[in-house]
DNA sequence: ATCTACTACTTTGTATTACAAGGTAATTAA
DNA sequence: TTAATTACCTTGTAATACAAAGTAGTAGAT
């Protein structure tokens, strides 16, 4: 059921603050999304390349140089929508259960 | 983002009540989740196989007859499952989003 | 100085989910 | 008997995520 959330999560969590990969497996996991980092680097990866994520090398104190990603224009156009399609979703899901709309939800 | 979804999707549906595939994709679409006979019957299949889901043939009066999926014991308890990963996914684009669990987006 | 531990990033192979496209079979109507 | 409709099924492909293994830079201990 994760899958393609993802996107979504890593795009949500970028644009509260750039981070680099261990900042957002942690924050993941804080959100309860378990993330592994032979996934999370290729779509940082793919993300970049599709040009919804930029980063900049920024020095640590204890080890080596940390890929921080931040969305460009494209990435916040691209959360936009992913925004959309979770609403959906989720009016999708409120319907299934229900067998009509939310928003008629309260009709007696 | 739908991937996994559709599975919940279809679950819920039938734990409603139960249907053949025709009447489900109907029922996908009018809840705004578009889906394809090529997706459909091996998912069904799949969820058959596995035990979530059985089926009785039903004559038509206008066509071939037709399977009518409906929960299995199996398939109640899935739901179950999927509901709580559900709620879950909920929880954790909420805390994503706010950079905060939502019980406690009230705070100021 | 160099060895070890740690941190950070990367690659490869595999399973799963969904779609596109095409195909088979039963029923009804012309 | 042919054509149209309905219902179900199969094959090949793309995308997502994971497991596992690998590469390389930095810091600290000896």
């Amino acid at each position: 059921m994760r899958k393609g959330m993802l996107e979504y999560c890593i795009l949500l969590l970028i644009h509260r603050q750039p981070s680099y990969a261990n900042d957002i497996i942690i924050q993941l996991k804080e959100a309860e999304m378990i993330v592994v980092e032979g996934t999370l680097y290729p779509l940082l990866t793919r993300l970049k390349n599709d040009k919804l994520l930029k980063y900049e090398w920024r020095e640590s104190t204890q080890g080596p140089p940390r890929k921080y990603y931040a969305l460009t224009l494209d990435g916040e156009e691209a959360l936009r929508q992913l925004d959309a399609s979770w609403n959906q979703l989720s009016r999708t899901v409120a319907i299934l259960k229900t067998g009509r709309p939310a928003w008629e939800a309260e009709i007696r």
